[in-house]
DNA sequence: ATATAAAGAGCCGTATGATGCACTATACAG
DNA sequence: CTGTATAGTGCATCATACGGCTCTTTATAT
């Protein structure tokens, strides 16, 4: 997944779970002004931040190979 | 996956291409430095790092949903 | 128009990630 | 033993992620 890829995913589940950025901030104990920054597609957050968010999403973060083949 | 998983996968599969540190550091972008931190579990490698090692070792960084019924 | 909620962005101090260099540790070959 | 290859570490520098505070923007409601 691309950057972009990533931050959508996050973006569409905060939003499909109804939680505002202040409150997954919050609840995730990453900074509302890096959660802000991360979702804008500013920034390159640590893979920490990124955990934290992901966790409290019921999601997470992993390694996966990429399909060579049939990919693109 | 935690960090050492994420740590142990990328280690794994380096050792698995028989391909050094120093050369995954060279094709990666990453400084040398960087990689043997992140591989001997120290520090808390930014997204970009991640994934330009990932990326060279045919691996990508990717989202999933976290299997809340069977999953511990 | 005013109020409220949510998201984005500027300023800015602190913490720490990225990196090079030099050194050490380990394993293995000779 | 020496030499070589690979991995790990201490130190120092620079860049930047983190996060609080404040202001702006946008949308929605009254």
């Amino acid at each position: 997944m691309h950057y972009t890829e990533l931050i959508k995913t996050i973006k569409e589940r905060r939003e499909m779970l109804q939680v505002t950025q202040e409150t997954l901030a919050e609840i995730s104990g990453v900074g509302l002004r890096t959660l802000k920054q991360f979702e804008s597609g500013k920034g390159n957050p640590t893979l920490l931040t990124l955990q934290k968010i992901a966790d409290v999403l019921g999601m997470e973060v992993s390694l996966r190979l990429k399909n060579l083949s049939g990919n693109k």
